[in-house]
RNA sequence: GGGGAGAUACCGAAGCGGUCAAACGGGACGGACUGUAAAUCCGUUGGCUCUGCCUUCGGCGGUUCGAAUCCGCCUCUCCCCA
């Protein structure tokens, strides 16, 4: 009876850590460590490794966060590596241009908000958070050397990155080799028993199952979770403007998630939402529109609560699919003198509304702007300040009420 | 250390003395269609005191009436040889 039961456990372990990974490192290891753990009771020590090389997390970056969440409430052990010392070298996986390294102070600035964005997620209370400066500021020279004996160029440049970046003639610097080296050896120090990443992170990950072997210590098991693509099918990324960040306002993250592509919903789901898998069949079933509502809500509030999310959909609902004005228009004051009109381009441009005024003419030449409903082509029209207000849109998402002048 | 190739707008990539604010593709933005999906079509894509003017083609100087295009030096990258 009470070995059924403890099989039971086991199975519904291994199907929560399994949803959704790509990569599994050893399979049978697995089912070995975590069944022994569940009988000794002792946890298991899973690591996973953040870089503070930018300011902002997206969604991308939920998934092994979510997934690490999973894990604790099963009650295993997190240790979160804030990679102030990798963060220098840069991750070179995935990348096809140099690294250059980042200065400490940069670095810096990166980790104050990250540890804050990660709570959206973990439970930092039970959360191991190590900084790899601990360990790496205190080797020598000499150490250092030592490790890079641990791995061989030829190893090295077989990677894909590297093929890819040798293909396109583009410069790779010596530092970036150590970075595999450096997050393997965190492994060693932290004693993992597993380490997740995403798929561009296998080889680092197998570099510390290697050293921890080296080391004499057992390997640790190596899981991937997909990369999730960007708003516009490439990879996500800040630098591109295709992420749906943690911190977008409720509003942002709603209306970002519906406009996904349909075939992407799936793997969101499973990835980003803790949906069942017959219901997300269920859901998938149905009008994509559904779904896909569905899915913003369910993503909206995990970053914010179930009640921001409600009025997000409510506010997208009425402005994109009832073509409506939405509720919450910023009122400015007019920003000309109280007398005298201005150039509708120059207006949009002191507004804000536009970068510059030619962005402005552009946009109004394109028929991108309305006032109080109105298309307005003409960029050099005089614009009168209002008697009340006067709403002006500029594109699909930017809405303004100006005042009257007092 | 020697030899060769290259650096162009957000990215890729043409241009190789004037007609270049710079072809083309991608991306982005706007419009039509729609479910802020996909596909498709159209337009835009340096700035401004906007039918003209100003600053752009790695940096600094030079030649020329005129340079992204020619010359010199510098910086960076790649390749080959040692």
């Amino acid at each position: 009876m009470e070995a059924n039961q403890s099989q039971a456990h086991l199975q519904e372990h291994l199907r929560i850590i399994r949803r959704g990974v790509v990569d599994m490192i050893e399979n049978r290891e697995l089912e070995e460590r975590v069944a022994e753990s569940i009988k000794t009771g002792k946890p298991l020590r899973v690591k996973f490794g953040m870089d503070p090389t930018s300011a902002d997390l997206h969604v991308g970056h939920a998934v092994p966060l979510r997934k690490l969440r999973a894990m604790q409430q099963l009650g295993h052990h997190i240790v979160l590596i804030v990679g102030d010392a990798t963060a220098m070298v840069g991750d070179p996986s995935g990348r096809n241009k140099l690294r250059p390294p980042l200065s400490r102070a940069a670095v810096e600035e990166n980790l104050k908000t990250y540890v804050d964005q990660a709570a959206k997620l973990l439970d930092l209370s039970k959360t191991e958070i190590r900084r790899n400066t601990e360990w790496f500021d205190q080797m020598s020279f000499e150490d250092v050397l030592k490790l890079c004996g641990r791995m061989t160029v030829a190893r090295m440049i077989e990677r894909d990155t590297f093929q890819k970046r040798i293909a396109d003639n583009e410069p790779i610097g010596i530092h970036e080799f150590l970075y595999p080296l450096m997050q393997g050896w965190d492994s060693v120090m932290v004693r993992a028993d597993l380490e997740l990443g995403g798929t561009d992170q296998l080889f680092n990950l197998l570099r510390g199952r290697d050293l921890q072997r080296e080391e004499g210590q057992r390997g640790q098991i190596c899981f991937t979770t997909p990369l999730i693509n960007g708003l516009d099918g490439r990879k996500m990324s800040k630098s591109y403007g295709n992420a749906i960040t943690f911190n977008d306002v409720p509003e942002d993250m709603y209306g970002k998630v519906m406009s996904i592509e349909d075939g992407v919903m799936r793997e969101w789901y499973t990835l980003l939402t803790d949906v069942s898998e017959r219901e997300i069949d269920e859901l998938l079933a149905g009008h994509p529109r559904e779904a896909k509502a569905r899915l913003a809500q369910e993503i909206t509030t995990q970053f914010h609560t179930r009640e921001a999310a409600l009025k997000a959909r409510e506010a997208f609902d009425r402005r994109f699919r009832d073509k409506e004005i939405p509720e919450d228009v910023p009122e400015v004051a007019w920003p000309a003198g109280a007398s005298g009109g201005v150039q509708l381009m120059a207006l949009l441009k002191d507004l804000g509304l536009c970068a510059s005024t030619s962005e402005a003419k552009r946009l109004i030449e394109g028929g991108g702007v309305r006032l109080d409903n109105e298309v307005h082509k003409d960029p050099r029209a005089m614009i009168q300040a209002p008697q009340q207000s006067l709403l002006i849109q500029a594109g699909k998402r930017k809405f303004v009420r100006v005042q009257a002048p007092s």
